[in-house]
RNA sequence: GGCUCGGUAGCUCAGCUGGUUAGAGCGUGGGAUUCAUAACCCCAAGGUCGGGAGUUCAAGUCUCCCCCGAGCCA
């Protein structure tokens, strides 16, 4: 069983923003929790590349619709390659076999008799690329959401028969699991209760998109190639443009993770679509919520767009990961403060996360010849640092399991919180300068050393970067949570309680966190 | 206009089926300490729980009305 998840296959039409990183991001975690856990795991990125509006924005730069798509998918694989990002495909729908697969779940749709021919008379907002029902004024509408001027339409399309799956879409959606977080799901559920009707699936005049088998001058409606392309990314390098091949590969998904606004394509449209063809609905569609930057919409008119290429190049991933996913709800919207940014980031990773291994480490290595201290009580599963560290394992997976990244990261914060109070309690500093308490001693920094490498396993998923730093301080070897072959369940092992060896050497301490010093605003 | 979700300490938010002095983190102030990245640890101040009415022995927690914000649908 593969563990299949996705971001959505981001619209070309400009270059990358935060919330493409952000979602992205938030499924590096997650594909790597399920890595680090043993699963096989299919994590699907891309980009959507066709409809009328990249054609325009195209011909407004004076480049073919293709260099155009080109370039700006270029910036796609390059900012994630600099994120680091996991993913194991970047599927692109001018892919020339995303075209194959196309037709070939269009015949299955067809054969179902879910197409027919309907005139489409509206106004239309290319930059939803969407019909609007009936706007008020008949005069120069505009588009509510784009605040841009709606085009009239009266063209003769091909229609998905969606009225057809109302009750299968009622029932798909009334799982509990299936929408998620489930305070989205209303939103759904009324919008489909008001009763389902066809929607259009193909455009006329338009070059730049997948041409409708049989239907001379059909192009497919940008909507129905791209949610494709999540299947066509199934494929491996060598696999022939085959729909059964491609499935077999890792459908149904185990989860797509989507910005709340294309929450009703991931939950209505495209479930229909697969029914229509026959073929297994995904487990889950995750709609999270969208960032703002000091309470403010982020936007070219504001000018407070928050670039990921460039935070990433002035503050690094780890912080960034750790501000996104440990302070924000998965699911709820978020705001960027760069203040609380700089805090968070210096108390939990510098100071508390950071600090804590530096001080065990130059302790242990100090008195215990360069190595870690010898152990005996610190051993048992009662210690209470054990008993903090089996707590924080059972909140951090149970946290990622269910994209809950921030109580994944608090808990493994509050673990070395509790790491660095015990430390207090004890001050070894203060019993080295008696005689007899070596042992205790010992014991001491062998229990938090130990609290701080299964911290730093807890966050691998999360912090990939700044985990393998510590685990590295600590002499540990590092889980490749990248890595699509994962030997089963070494992590999960390595979470227990006591694996770290007594005499292991502890390398030369340095600072595993820097300290983030923005003087100047982002 | 209909529906949904929010409005709790300076900031971001927890508060499950109503029940002792309303919690956490950050920020602020103070203390302790020196192993450590001016870090860690401890303590404190700070809230008429959006407003009003009601139900109840008891409401941040239930009902109604109003105000404000966000969203979905018209």
């Amino acid at each position: 069983m593969t563990y299949t998840l996705t971001t959505p296959l981001y619209y070309v039409n400009d270059k990358p923003h935060l919330g493409s990183a952000y979602t992205t991001l938030a499924c590096d975690a997650l594909a790597r929790f399920q890595r680090l856990k043993g699963e096989r795991v299919l994590f699907i990125t891309g980009c959507d590349e066709h409809g009328q509006k990249i054609q325009r924005t195209a011909e407004a730069a004076g480049l073919s619709p293709q260099a155009h798509c080109d370039g700006v998918s270029a910036q796609y694989r390059e900012l994630w390659d600099r994120w680091q990002i996991s993913n194991n495909r970047l599927i692109r729908t001018t892919d020339p076999r995303h075209r194959q697969i196309v037709e070939q779940f269009f015949a299955r749709v067809e054969a179902s008799g879910d197409i027919v021919e309907g005139r489409q008379q509206g106004w239309y907002c290319v930059a939803c690329e969407e019909f609007k029902d009936d706007p008020h004024e008949a005069q120069d509408p505009e588009c509510p959401t784009h605040r841009r001027p709606l085009e009239w339409r009266d063209e003769v399309n091909l229609f998905f028969r969606l009225s057809r799956y109302q009750e299968q879409i009622e029932a798909l959606i009334a799982q509990p699991g299936f929408i998620q977080p489930a305070s989205r799901r209303n939103e759904v559920e009324n919008f489909v209760k008001q009763g389902l009707r066809d929607f259009s699936i193909s455009r006329v005049n338009l070059p730049w998109g997948i041409p409708v088998p049989g239907h001379e001058g059909h192009t497919f409606y940008v909507w129905f190639d791209a949610l494709l392309g999540y299947i066509t990314a199934l494929l491996e390098e060598g696999d022939a443009p085959d729909l059964d091949q491609a499935l077999s590969r890792g459908w149904p998904a185990s989860v797509h993770v989507i910005g709340k606004d294309i929450l009703r394509f991931h939950a209505v449209y495209w479930p229909a679509m697969l029914l229509s063809a026959g073929l297994p609905l995904p487990a889950k569609v995750f709609g999270h919520g969208f960032l703002t930057r000091e309470g403010q919409k982020m936007g070219k008119s504001l000018g407070n767009v928050l670039d990921p290429a460039q935070l990433l190049e002035r503050c690094g991933r780890d912080a960034v990961r750790w501000y996104l996913l440990r302070d924000i709800p998965f699911g709820d919207d978020g705001d960027f403060q760069q203040q609380r940014f700089s805090d968070l980031v210096n108390n939990d990773l510098a100071n508390t996360i950071g600090n804590m291994l530096n001080r065990t480490s130059s302790m242990a290595r100090r008195w215990f010849e360069n190595a870690v201290p010898p152990a005996s009580v610190a051993m048992g599963s009662d210690h209470q640092l054990a008993q903090a560290a089996a707590q924080a394992r059972t909140v951090v997976l149970d946290g990622l399991e269910q994209l809950e990244f921030r109580s994944a990261a608090e808990a493994a914060l509050q673990l070395a919180i509790a790491a660095n109070g015990f430390l207090n309690e004890q001050a070894p500093w203060s019993r080295m300068k008696q005689e007899g308490t070596r042992d205790q001693v010992a014991d001491d920094l062998y229990a938090v050393l130990e609290a701080a490498r299964i911290t730093a396993l807890l966050m691998a998923p999360l912090l990939p970067d700044l985990s393998e730093r510590m685990l590295l301080q600590l002499g540990q070897s590092v889980p490749d949570s990248s890595a699509t072959a994962q030997p089963d369940g070494t992590w999960l092992r390595q979470l227990e309680w006591g694996a770290l060896q007594s005499g292991a050497p502890l390398p030369e301490p340095s600072p595993v966190m820097a300290r983030l010093e923005l003087s100047e605003p982002l």
